[in-house]
DNA sequence: CTGAAAGCGCTAACAG
DNA sequence: CTGTTAGCGCTTTCAG
């Protein structure tokens, strides 16, 4: 690899210092009234030698990296990939990169990522927690880094977040289901100890109580489509079956999908399926699914907005926790079921 | 934010030298001969100071950011995030880390990026350029930078890249068509510079003028499903319409499903459906998609075998371009048709 | 087994 | 308008 030009090659050439070429080369020429000459051999220097910034060695100097770190639980996850897909664009809109990390839904690649980005000195963090553990994120955070949680955050600490209402989501979605006459309903879960997991149980098993149904059941443990499709699988084992389901992810909707083909089992003749967060394709399927959608979208910018003004001024922590109302998508996923008495 | 501790402050605290520290903390002890006690002071103070490296100054003198750069065409595309999450577990487990950039199929901004990572000292980087110029990246590799492309490449010049043989892929999908009678096809494509679409095309054309068949047309311009959506949604203003529809992405595909859907025309009894690119999806659709598959975990796999040999050993140039063979996944949106004469 | 000293490339006082 | 000087935090000779 052919040895990279610095300023000093830059300052040599020219004839002039390696501040002189710093400025110029950091659009500062006017706040130090550099000779508009100088700056035309710098800038003519520094095109023909072909000169790339150390990002390093500046950031090591003036301890600004203009960088914000993402990590998320797994970019495979559509509804997490569209989320750094938009993440990203609005970091760059305020001048920053970014840098994406994903976790795989591992804790102890999240911690190590964590790290990566603390020593790398990132200015700001963007966080969708694998939702296990919380102590190395608050840790991070009391240090005073400018921190947003997305999507998954702890309940009872002042770490940012914005999220959705998963309590109302996932009983808006019980209650869909309970008015269409069901009454014995499987729920596939996520990430037990996750928070968004939690809170969804809770509307689910609130809505359950409220319309005094005890033939229910809580099954699974990971937001994805092998989780669904084992989860379904077994359940199909047996003769009784639930005349809905209702699962707690996109991912595990995909995976229940299969498992159901598999069998023949038909939408919404022979059970009905909702589930938690929207996708386009849940519109093509041979029944589109209704779904509880999250407004991504903003939840995205209130995030960005929120890290951005902890960045500027930094003393002022504000405590900015969000949750945003989500929204059923009807779609022909849930037949309407006779009572028989 | 607090400051943070530095080696100096470990080495204050265990009155040892910065240049010890620095050893144990790297894991070279044992290089060293350093003692026992001191290891775990060091280790000790360290941990409880909260110790973390600071990768900036490290990489300064070292010259070594143990860092991949990736950049990809658009995280919000399946295909590619899920290339992305490969290619990040991958390089970790050869002990990197790797950065991840979204160029949102934008030439300035994968520039940009290119200089960002160059900035930032990575020492390798995996690109799927968005396609439309190469000269930037070119440069880049002519420093002799270790790189390898994926997925769309550049011909004649000698970046090692791992992709798909699109032609054949293009050729087999239109001779499907072709051999269940169809003779009046629609092509939409992709960006239309990149080398996979014009593989694509030529594949698709040949096969057409080896069948003898004129009635063929290619429209679109970008691997989006707008794109996708707005051919389709022109497509059918017309009252002739062609028999089938080829769809040179997953996510066209998916534009394209939309406005049939919209139209209330059916895949295969209306119309017919290939696509290239494979996705869970397109099995669970209301009639599941034919696609053209790419061998992504492989591509993947190889790409990175590639990079590492390059990074051990730099002086030996090998080129290294593979291109492999996609698969046809047979499902139900592909008519027979009878033609009659 | 350990340490002193010399920078990596850049920026930021301070000083003209 | 420009330059000198002093480091940022770490690694790496070189020298015990």
């Amino acid at each position: 690899m052919s040895k990279k030009t610095t300023i000093k090659d830059i300052a040599k050439k020219t004839s002039l210092s390696t501040t002189t070429v710093s400025r110029v080369l950091n659009g500062k020429s006017e706040k130090y009234r550099i000779a508009k000459t100088s700056q035309e051999i710098i800038e003519a220097a520094a095109l023909e030698l072909n000169y790339v910034a150390n990002h390093f060695a500046a950031n090591l100097k003036s301890g600004k990296s203009n960088t914000i770190g993402l990590i998320i639980p797994s970019l495979s996850n559509p509804f997490f990939a569209n989320i750094a897909s938009k993440i990203n664009s609005e970091v760059r809109k305020f001048g920053y990169t970014t840098i994406i990390a994903d976790s795989d839904e591992n804790v102890e690649i999240e911690k190590t990522e964590l790290q990566q980005f603390v020593s790398r000195n990132i200015e700001g963090l963007i966080i969708i927690p694998c939702g296990k553990e919380m102590e190395h994120i608050e840790q991070v955070y009391q240090k005073g880094l400018p921190m947003v949680l997305l999507d998954r955050y702890f309940e009872g600490i002042e770490i940012p977040f914005v999220s959705t209402d998963n309590f109302e989501g996932a009983f808006m979605a019980a209650n869909l289901l309970i008015n269409h006459g069901h009454n014995s309903i499987l729920c596939i879960q996520g990430v037990i100890d996750s928070t968004p997991n939690k809170m969804r149980i809770k509307g689910f098993k609130q809505a359950m109580k409220d319309a005094g149904i005890d033939d229910f059941k809580v099954v699974g443990d990971a937001f994805s489509s092998e989780n669904g499709y084992l989860e379904t699988k077994m359940l199909l084992q047996n003769k009784i079956r639930p005349t809905a389901i209702f699962t707690l992810s996109n991912t595990i909707a995909m995976g229940c999908l299969k498992a159901l083909k598999e069998e023949n089992i038909r939408i919404p003749q022979d059970i009905s399926l909702i589930t938690f967060d929207d996708h386009l394709y849940l519109d093509y399927l041979a029944t589109p699914i209704t779904s509880v959608a999250q407004p991504v979208e903003i939840i995205c910018k209130l995030a960005m907005k929120n890290l951005m003004s902890a960045l500027s001024n930094k003393e002022e922590k504000t405590i900015k926790q969000v949750i945003l109302k989500p929204e059923i998508k009807y779609r022909e996923s849930v037949s309407r079921i006779n009572i028989i008495v």
